[in-house]
DNA sequence: TTAAAATGTTAGATACCTCTAACATTTTTT
DNA sequence: AAAAAATGTTAGAGGTATCTAACATTTTAA
C-alpha cells in the first residue's frame, strides 16, 4: 500500500492502540523514535488517507481501513518469524529484526507460500496470535506472570515483546514458549518474582519482565 | 551499505559494465527507468563514494569498490532465487521479482542459513553463477543458442534474462535450464531458428529469444 | 489556582531522489 | 565540415521524511 515509512507508522499506531486505545502523538514518536514533529506531520498525512482519525491536542484513532492494513502487515510479520524459526531454523531472539524487513516484501505468492508450508499456522514463535488472510485473529485472554499468586503454577503462552535484548534475558534464564512454571515468591517492594523453571531451578524476574511474560493458569499445577 | 536506491543502481552499473566495459549514463537512465538528470546526480554522489570512477561526457567505470559491494548484491540476488525455487516450489518465472526485494534485507544470519540450507550453491535457477561470500564468481564461456550450427545439439546452460514475461515464453516453449534441444534450421532472413526440443517437438524462436539462451555445445548430440 | 511540566503544533531547514526546461558536448549523417 | 541527432549537464523545483527552534495547549503539582 503505502511506503514503508507508513507501513511502520501503521503498524506501531494499531499496536499502541491495542493497549491504551487512543495514542498519543508521543508515545508514537517514543516507540518510531523519531521526534515529535515528524510524527505530528505523518500522522496528518495518514488521517488525509483516512488511515487514522486526529483531533489536534487530542489524540490518534485507527480507522478501519488503518486496522486492515495494520493487520495485514503484522501478518506477514508473524509469519515470516514462525517460516525463520520453523523452516529455516532460526532462533527466536534473532528473527524479530529479520521480519521487520520481510513484512514489507510485497508478493502474495510469497507469503501463501509461507502459510502453506507452516500449515496455515495460528500463532508466532512469541506465541503472538497471527491474523488470518481477512484480518481476523483470535482473541486472547492476557494473564500477565506478574498476576499469578505466590505457589500458583501457569504456563507460559506468549512473550510481549520481541526485541533481541529481552528473548536473550528469557534464553538465559531458560524460559521458552509452553513451559509450565511456579510462582515461589513476589516481593512487595519491586514486583521482582521468583519462580520455578521447568528444569527446577529457581530464578527471579524483575517486574518489568515479569509483565511482559503472558501465562494461563496451569489447572493441574506442578513442582 | 547505501540506500536501496543505490544499491539498485550499484547492481545495474556492475550488470551493464560487464556486457560493454563502460556505461553510458544514457544506458544505466533506460535500465532504471529514470531520466538523464536523476542519473547524472546519483553518479556523482556514487563517484564521490569512490563506488563508480566517472568521467564527465565520457562514461562510468565501476570501482573495486563498487564491483564488491555489486556482487554482495547479486549473490544475495540468487541465493534468494535459487532458495525461492528449490525450498519454497515457487515458479522460476516468479521468483525475479520477489528476489529483487529480498536482496535488500541485511541479515548475515538469514543468508547464511539460505546459502547452507542450498549447499553453498554455484548457480542460481536461471543458470547464473552465484559469486561466493568473497565476491568470486565462477567464470563462464558464454555461448549463445543462436550460434550453434544448423544440425548441431547444445545443452541449456543459462538464461541471460530473468522477466517473467521471458521465462513464461520459454515455459511456453517447454525448454528448461540442462535439456538438450538440437538446431534444425536457421534462418539467414530474421536470425529466427528452429529447433527440436528434448520433448521431440519442433519449435521456432526468435532472434531475441536465441541469443538471450545459453548453451554448451553438446559433444554426443542426440536425436 | 497559579506555576511548572508535559505534551503538541507550526515554521523553516536539510537530505534524498526524482522531475522538466534549458543549455553543452559529442557523435553521426549529409 | 556543417548540420542534425544523440547524449550529457546544469539549474531549479517538488515530494517524502526527517530535524531544530519557537510557540501553544493541556495536565500535573505546588
Amino acid at each position: 500500500m503505502g511506503s514503508l515509512t507508513e507501513e511502520n507508522y501503521i503498524k506501531s499506531i494499531y499496536s499502541l492502540s491495542l493497549e491504551a486505545g487512543e495514542v498519543s502523538v508521543s508515545g508514537l514518536a517514543r516507540k518510531l523514535k523519531v521526534k515529535l514533529p515528524t510524527v505530528n506531520s505523518m500522522i496528518k498525512k495518514l488521517a488525509a488517507k483516512k488511515i487514522v482519525a486526529y483531533v489536534p491536542y487530542k489524540g490518534i484513532k485507527v480507522t478501519e481501513k488503518g486496522k486492515r492494513e495494520a493487520l495485514s502487515i503484522i501478518r506477514k510479520h508473524r509469519l515470516a518469524e514462525l517460516f525463520l524459526v520453523e523452516v529455516m531454523g532460526i532462533g527466536w531472539e534473532e528473527v524479530h529484526d529479520i521480519a521487520e524487513q520481510l513484512e514489507h516484501v510485497e508478493s502474495d505468492t510469497f507469503y501463501n507460500r509461507i502459510n502453506q508450508m507452516l500449515g496455515n499456522p495460528k500463532v508466532d514463535p512469541h506465541g503472538e496470535p497471527i491474523p488470518d488472510i481477512h484480518g481476523k485473529v483470535a482473541a486472547r485472554k492476557r494473564l500477565s506472570l506478574g498476576e499469578i499468586a505466590e505457589g500458583d503454577s501457569a504456563r507460559i503462552t506468549a512473550v510481549g515483546n520481541d526485541e533481541k535484548s529481552f528473548l536473550d534475558h528469557l534464553n538465559s534464564k531458560g524460559l521458552q514458549i509452553g513451559d509450565t512454571i511456579t510462582v515461589r515468591k513476589k516481593e512487595e517492594f519491586d514486583g521482582s518474582i521468583v519462580i520455578v523453571t521447568r528444569a527446577r531451578k529457581e530464578t527471579m524476574l524483575s517486574h518489568q519482565v515479569a509483565n511482559r511474560i503472558w501465562v494461563e493458569a496451569d489447572p493441574a499445577g506442578h513442582g
